[in-house]
DNA sequence: CACAATTAGTCTTATATCAGACTAATGCCT
DNA sequence: AGGCATTAGTCTGATATAAGACTAATTGTG
């Protein structure tokens, strides 16, 4: 490793952290979900129907972002765009039925993964690097 | 913090630490040098001369990914390039006045960063943190 | 030496990301 | 009800990043 100063490693942990997410996703047949597709599938999965700006608030992603990203998604028909009943201004995302068929390999991917840094690190240093990182962002 | 899988807290975390770079190098003036920059100039600030295939092993990224960069700095007047004189296919870049005058607030705004997240992490957690990151990296 | 294999860098295209400016709908205040 | 401030989302343009295909120069091997 040539440098070891903080914002190098998180660059270089999160591209890893993508790399293997890629992997996971191709090996279970689904290679043409990214891992950036997280971002709207995992608030989703939690509770559909939400809305742009809501989608760019828990991901902590501009709007602009989110737009786009939503895009793709509705392009690989993985969500669908409604317009907001109440607000003629908002759109509702909704997750498709392909969607809900990927739901489990995102679920069992993202455990696998969280477990396989728990076994890298050791499970009680992983929780200590969780906390810093939390901490570091709310700094 | 609504998502607390390492994933999207090591993107949070890298998008934190560029954010307060960018401030610390507006604050100091140098508002245009942005933190992508970094992939190149520190490798450059301890060697300088190095060719693009070799800025980019030391980064980790693309040789493309590093072409495009290379350019962007060169328009900002940080670098330069000129063919390898050994190696007709290849560039040197070297670095310019004007990268040598920022040289220092480089240094500076990466240690003082370095010492924020100390402070903020508790030196022993910001080494434990480096340490399991870098085993990450290397998986 | 001739030429095949390798290497250095670039071109094209696609994915992620945001700042700034904009449009349209909503809501609030009088 | 009328009008202004706010909000939801988008458009434009820029910055980062990489996969795949390509060109030109170098190197190694018979």
């Amino acid at each position: 490793m040539d440098r070891d100063d903080l914002g190098f490693l998180l660059a270089k942990a999160t591209q890893r952290w993508n790399e293997f997410l890629q992997a996971r996703f191709r090996a279970a047949g689904w290679g043409a979900v990214r891992p950036s597709y997280g971002s709207i599938l995992v608030p989703l999965f939690e509770e559909d129907g939400l809305r742009i700006g809501e989608l760019a608030r828990r991901a902590r992603l501009s709007k602009q972002t989110m737009t786009t990203m939503v895009r793709l998604l509705e392009r690989d028909r993985l969500v669908r765009r409604v317009r907001d009943p109440d607000d003629g201004r908002a759109f509702r995302i909704l997750l498709t039925a392909k969607a809900r068929r990927f739901e489990p390999v995102a679920e069992h991917t993202l455990i696998e993964l969280n477990t396989l840094a728990g076994e890298r690190l050791g499970e009680r240093r992983l929780q200590s690097v969780k906390h810093a990182l939390k901490e570091w962002i709310e700094t």
